[in-house]
DNA sequence: GCCATATGTGATGGAAAGCTCACATTCGTG
DNA sequence: CACGAATGTGAGCTTTCCATCACATATGGC
């Protein structure tokens, strides 16, 4: 099911090669993806190479170029596998309790962001890098924009308040101010997920909440 | 004065290999520098090699070789150059005017990252990740480390208004989530860089007041 | 158990990139 | 201009890695 094309032999260096018709081809699918993300995660974008993931996964390097016709299908397949996966959970987050304020939401978009993110904070990061450098295909599009419209979703929930801002330009920048500052915390030595998510709820609440204009009229804000 | 060691003709991989005497020479390790980045800008990480530097650059690869003992220590050179534009552009936008409140100088720094990064927004994009990836030499530490407390002593000028936060944090968090947001104009068709600027000082100032109590009591805030 | 198909293997061809070295050229100085 | 030192050159050696293919093994329906 996560494969979208038919079986088009044809030439797109980036779609997978085949579709696996059995358990065990699945099996080797996954593997192979489980060792480029382990490389990633472990040795970096430099040390990412076929031999090295057909080798960590445990199979050949002709199993490898089964299904994947080259090296960057296999970027381009962990891009989608993980954009899937974030996307997932962000619809997870976004679902509405009953009664509650869209502010509790909007704090489960940055729990899910962080957990998504800290556990393997170099495959984060490079999968991010890599994602501008790769033509999308429309299953990892519609990931993400799954994930910006689910964002966005939640945003109208804050009505007037939030009613002077673009919500798609915000969802975006929200989201991409989220993934640096993790991704900043995933790379120091002790990361800290209390202190990290005190600092996105700010970073998050602050922007959706600034106003240019209202600092003066509040004085508890620019106590000089 | 961009060299940090003595002739330690040793094997360090990222310090350059030697020091230009001649001012041929210098102009042989800019002219390099400037093809290496003229590179990283339009074709990519992938297309970065020491062939194609040299060649982009008008030199021989022997020359390359003369005065950066690998790739690495070419991209760490590059990376170095950087920080010291971005320190000094930094260091400039703070020295304080005469009555200016500190939001002032924090919109000054916020168009310097702008002005920075925008300009070749592959290129800082590429230097940023790869940071995360060498180790850093003295230099290029120092650099950063001057950036942030640059950043740090604009927020000092806030005094009580930001005598919640911590400082240094704070700083590093703004650094970042700029940078972040920048680089994601900078892919974009048409970068914008007013509709930027406004977005970044909403995020910037937002971080920076945002009051986690302080909403209620603020009513122009929570409108529902 | 048999057969067609799917899947797995890894030696190997070939291309790309890193880097060196023997030699050529230019510079600075007397 | 003469000479040593600094700098520049690029063919080509070496290493790394992408990718294929001829062949081997496994699977599932009959």
């Amino acid at each position: 099911m996560a494969y979208s094309h038919p079986e088009g032999r044809g030439r797109d260096p980036l779609s997978p090669r085949k579709r696996p018709r059995q358990k065990r081809s699945s099996a080797t699918v996954e593997v192979i993806l489980d060792g480029a993300a382990r490389i990633l995660e472990r040795e970096g974008l430099e040390r990412f190479n076929t031999n090295a993931v057909a080798a960590v996964a445990g199979v050949s390097v002709g199993s490898l170029y089964q299904y994947f016709p080259g090296k960057d299908a296999l970027m381009a397949a962990l891009v989608r596998r993980d954009a899937g996966r974030f996307s997932a959970e962000v619809a997870a987050a976004v679902v509405e309790r009953p009664g509650e304020d869209w502010r509790a939401a909007v704090s489960r978009l940055i729990a899910v962001a962080v957990g998504h993110q800290l556990d393997f904070p170099n495959l984060a990061r490079i999968l991010d890098f890599e994602e501008a450098r790769l033509p999308l295909d429309d299953e990892t599009e519609a990931a993400e924009r799954s994930i910006l419209s689910a964002i966005v979703g939640v945003l109208r929930r804050g009505g007037g308040a939030l009613a002077h801002l673009d919500l798609s330009q915000a969802a975006a920048d929200l989201l991409r101010l989220t993934r640096a500052l993790v991704d900043a915390e995933g790379r120091e030595r002790a990361p800290d997920r209390e202190s990290l998510s005190r600092r996105l709820e700010r970073a998050v609440f602050g922007y959706l909440t600034w106003d240019a204009g209202a600092e003066s009229a509040c004085p508890n804000l620019n106590a000089t």
